[in-house]
DNA sequence: CTGTTAGCGCTTTCAC
DNA sequence: GTGAAAGCGCTAACAG
């Protein structure tokens, strides 16, 4: 292993103070230095291809240009995020520490990261509406700048990025009904064992209604916990439709499961049932057959926002901004709601 | 922001010198401390909750505990590599730095990377078969300690996890043979513009044609550019087909596909056409309608054997190991390759 | 304007 | 056994 380039084999070279590289590397204010030795050290630095240690450098300033990301990495949506959150960091030259979820405790190991790896801020995707209180309780003692992807939608004091659910479903239901002209149907999955939506899919849910109302139309709402097994429920609600019929369903697993009901009753999506999605959890909408319509997160846009966000909180730019950025959902239009015959205008 | 904590202050209140303090932190092997002394210390570390500083450590000793990992954050398999190294990393104790595509540049800047952060290791997700002689000669000359998934496959000297795509060919025959009696057509579906197989799917392609010979039967390949747009191509070719007929794909692109053609050709899915894939890029296998059977690559466990080899070369623990890691494919048998009537045994 | 120097917090060697 | 001190490579403050 060949002995490693320093700032000091630098200066010798070029023949200057080790004061002077650092300037030339850093641009330090209130430093002025020749254009000749500027460029003495600038051959030298080349020459020599030396290039600074971070270690050594963050130990003196105190600041890593390090942040930390943490997500459930079994979830698609945190590769998107992190994918923004990458490119933020390239864009302003931080490097991106990765964290999975592990264990219940893993969280709190972030705040001793904190203090172990000088991490100059923390990241972390949370599932909608997600609210901890003693984490950000520890967050704040700690001095850690923070930012959530879809948590605190309620706490004001805690900066995060959010997607107006509310305002997605509207965008959902007018195309479909603009495509189809008929009242659609909301389907809403939820996670069991109990009902208890979440803060994403209460806004979409009041969203739908609220839609409704405006059009005049009694809302008709279907409830089934995901992971049921359950065909004979499906088949006969579907079996019960008029044809053809419009549904729009809060999760993409919802639209499977209908894909699965026709195909059993002979029924065909896009024809008979046309169907749409809030959401594409699983990441196979376009892969459906036919391709399954639906207003889908803009999560890597939303990893990027936040990522700058965070960094200009780290930085010191945003003395006083809003807490919240809000994302506005993407319309996917796809073969599973064509445009219904005659209603072309 | 509170004053940081050293060894020191936890030195000075445990009435012992820094010394101890990382002797007993460390474990260091040839420094002895009392049981008494070395409670003290602990005592004092908890109760000032004192964390070592990893950057003034790693400035010392030379090792920073981290690791990095590049690829394309477009492609879902490397969340899945992700994964596995992140928990690897978890389980020794070591960090991980993410690193996405950007530009054509980044790689190279990885090698900065080694010297300006001190990382100790490198892990690349490369696309399969991938090999690049003037990395590698980078990579060795910096002395950085390589793991490659995916790429290398012909390179003894570079260490890398391998997929046996001609043994995972074989596992899918087997399956599909077994449960329908059919000879199976092989259908490959490729990168355009022209006909130019990556070492996987040169692999796969040979171990069809082995298995059929084996089998006494004539192979069948149908060859079709992935993006290419005519959907009578699939039509004609299908219609022609004597019903049931088993078909497998090498990638599930393929399927997608011929569950497009059935649509249009009303055929079903696990009665008149059955469709097997021997890889899942797009991850919604299981979500088609009717889910499509599958042998699929074990990223995750790769990137966690990939990670532990790699931070096995980095302590010197593994001085004359092999260089290759070969995993196996899993089979996901589903819908879309029902047991064919009457041949239960 | 340039050169010297103090120290960031840690580990490890070397005297005691 | 323990304590002092050197030094990892850098930046910022302070002399010259």
């Amino acid at each position: 292993m060949t002995k490693r380039v320093t700032s000091h084999d630098v200066a010798k070279r070029a023949g200057v103070s080790r004061g002077v590289v650092s300037a030339v590397i850093n641009g330090t204010p209130g430093i002025r230095v020749s254009e000749e030795k500027r460029r003495e050290v600038l051959k030298a630095i080349e020459e020599l291809s030396y290039s600074v240690d971070a270690q050594a450098r963050s130990m003196r300033t105190g600041k890593s240009k390090c942040i930390a990301a943490y997500g459930n990495l079994d979830n698609p949506f945190f590769l998107q995020v992190l994918q923004g959150v990458q490119r933020a960091c390239t864009e302003r030259d931080y490097h991106l520490l990765l964290y999975g979820h592990n264990r219940q405790e893993s969280k709190q190991a972030l705040i001793k990261l904190f203090n172990q790896r000088r991490i100059d801020g923390l990241l972390t995707k949370d599932v909608t509406g997600y609210e901890d209180e003693e984490w950000i309780a520890m967050v704040k003692e700690a001095g850690i700048p923070y930012m959530s992807i879809e948590g605190y939608p309620d706490r004001e004091e805690v900066q995060s990025v959010l997607l107006d659910y509310g305002a997605s479903i509207h965008l959902a239901l007018d195309y479909l009904y603009a495509q189809t002209g008929l009242p659609p149907i909301y389907v809403e999955m939820y996670n069991g064992p109990e009902y208890a939506p979440n803060w994403g899919d209460r806004n979409r849910r009041s969203g739908y209604v609220e839609w409704m109302q405006l059009k005049g139309l009694d809302p008709v709402i279907w409830q089934q916990r995901d992971g049921e097994i359950d065909p004979s429920w499906w088949d006969e609600r579907i079996r019960s439709l008029p044809l053809p019929s419009a549904l729009l369903t809060n999760w993409s697993q919802g639209g499977f499961l209908i894909y699965q009901s026709a195909r059993r009753l002979e029924l065909s999506i896009g024809r008979d049932l046309y169907v749409m999605a809030a959401d594409n959890t699983m990441r196979a909408n376009e892969y459906m057959v036919p391709a399954l319509s639906a207003v889908e997160m803009p999560y890597v846009e939303m990893g990027k926002a936040g990522a700058h966000r965070l960094l200009d909180l780290i930085e010191g730019k945003q003395p006083r901004a809003a807490s919240k950025i809000w994302m506005p959902a993407v319309l996917a239009p796809r073969e599973s709601t064509p445009l219904v015959n005659g209603r072309q205008d």
